[in-house]
DNA sequence: AAATCATTTAGACATTTGTCTAAATATCAA
DNA sequence: TTGATATTTAGACAAATGTCTAAATGATTT
């Protein structure tokens, strides 16, 4: 639970979650998004591996991510702690 | 939701929100829960607020702390987005 | 086999973070 | 008013973080 939060701790990472919701990105699609080094992007992609945010898998010489949301389910639990009263999320 | 994300990755900031829930307490109540010196805890305790995670209200010589769930709502949403398929979360 | 492309690994570096001790501030009690 | 109690502020310091450039690895193309 601790790299989770650790992972979503960056603007950056959120946003590569966001961009996956759309659909399965190579490695240089999803660094093409955004104004920063590929090693740094595949940083963070790491970051968000060691969270079971993100999986990969190698199809050639390309590596797709994909985005897994068992994790997200986990934290979704954990907040519903502190929202016991009920409350209507729609 | 920078600071919220920020707030929450730490585990003694989560425990904090966690014993929170039960109920208010003040600075030094908190502090007795955890082996980590009150000038510690109060910078966390600073950081919650910041993220308005955690309100606080003197009485006295004392200061309580009261669990602000608002943010936490936000949060709830922004986790929503990945989960549109409506699993079911009872 | 050599050049090119996709991606990661390694190492450096400045910034941020979590913790501590010492000191400051504010309130209460004698 | 003096002393004790509750809490924060200030400053130091090691460890973690985010970014970069340069180099390494592995797959494709010519």
């Amino acid at each position: 639970m601790n790299s989770v939060f650790k992972a979503l701790n960056d603007p950056t990472r959120r946003s590569i979650l966001e961009i996956l919701k759309q659909g399965d990105l190579t490695a240089g699609e999803i660094a093409d998004g955004f104004a920063m080094t590929k090693p740094s992007i595949s940083h963070h992609l790491e970051i968000l591996k060691q969270a079971s945010l993100v999986e990969s898998e190698k199809k050639g010489a390309f590596i797709y991510y994909t985005l897994n949301t068992t994790v997200l389910d986990e934290l979704f639990k954990w907040l519903l702690k502190f929202n016991d009263k009920t409350t209507d999320h729609e």
